[in-house]
DNA sequence: TGGAGATGATTAGCCGCCTAACTAACCCGC
DNA sequence: GCGGGTTAGTTAGGCGGCTAATCATCTCCA
């Protein structure tokens, strides 16, 4: 969870601002605060109800990518395949997995063939405990966005897209940068 | 930094998954998901950047807290009064100003009259720090929000400050049950 | 076939954030 | 004045994210 302002300036303020920097455009800058901010508020709402549940929300992540297909059966899974589709590292994975296999509500198995690899599972007592959470987890979700009418959810999702978009193009900008710097650098 | 899933569901999933959960709203649910994702996509971009700077986003606020009125002078203020502005706890504006500290960005001196108080001070160092790192931040942000138009900043911006605004009410009311809580079972 | 490099998972250590508990100082009413 | 509740700041401990380094295994090619 990020630290993050609690009352944004106002927009005179950023105006102001931009005088002395040129480089501050101010309507940019008040749709980037307000984005930080709200996502912001939003995981804490998250937090707080997963915490009334005695869980985290990586936890619950984990949880949910073994449960999988809403609709279809659990399935096992590398820590990698995990880390992959969570969006976090695998060290941040094996955390996670340590955590919820001294709960009892995954497993962890040898895979087949590559003995490097193991297999995540979820227990039963891990598929109760989620499918217990679920249910209020969904109306936490309704209720928050319960301000927005359909046709402005639907912007609220093009624009988030478009911001996200070009967050992943800056982040693949940042990552050739980055390995380019170890290629003209051999041994650091 | 959240973990989040980094790859949504498509609708269709969800609109499947509600047949077997009635209490999940798909449109409420798309939308909350493309605000957890945004934001900390966003916020990984932004301590992305903080970290080429050799700063992280928590010591960068509370510098400009410090800074504050961008147009004006630095001034001198208590740990509460920082916490309260950044929306954290006291315990974490201690971390914070620890570490600025060591690095002479800020300096603590006993506060007028009231010798329970501190005053944090923003160093001639600190100052050139943040000066040094803020038009870079300022054109992070542009390109970040390059891809929407001015309509489409002022229209994100009015939907998520009323789920920013929904955010907040349920924050409020969570504070009440607990404090209502705490009234019923005095002495725990 | 055998060694180099790639790819699994884990470990160790840092950081920021939290809550809970503590200390010191203040204020207020008797 | 002085004792009780309140408030400021800190400390201690936990958690979850990260990176970098380590170890085991696999793969591939000379």
């Amino acid at each position: 969870m990020l630290l993050m302002l609690k009352d944004l300036p106002r927009y005179e303020c950023l105006l102001e601002a931009a005088r002395r920097f040129p480089d501050l455009d101010p309507t940019a800058c008040e749709a980037y605060l307000n984005l930080l901010r709200a996502g912001d508020e939003a995981e804490r709402r998250r937090e707080s109800f997963f915490n009334e549940h005695h869980i985290t929300a990586g936890r619950f992540t984990v949880l949910m990518l073994l449960y999988d297909k809403i609709a279809g059966e659990p399935l096992p899974q590398t820590p990698a395949d995990l880390a992959e589709k969570a969006g976090v590292t695998r060290a941040t994975i094996t955390g996670l997995v340590d955590t919820l296999e001294r709960d009892q509500l995954v497993t962890r198995e040898p895979g087949s063939g590559d003995r490097r690899m193991m297999l995540v599972h979820l227990t039963t007592k891990g598929r109760e405990t989620l499918e217990a959470i679920l249910p209020g987890h969904f109306r936490h979700m309704a209720e928050l966005m319960e301000p927005l009418t359909d046709a402005e959810r639907r912007t609220l999702v093009r624009l988030l897209n478009k911001v996200a978009g070009k967050a992943d193009s800056m982040a693949e900008e940042t990552r050739c940068h980055a390995a380019a710097a170890r290629v003209s650098l051999p041994s650091p």
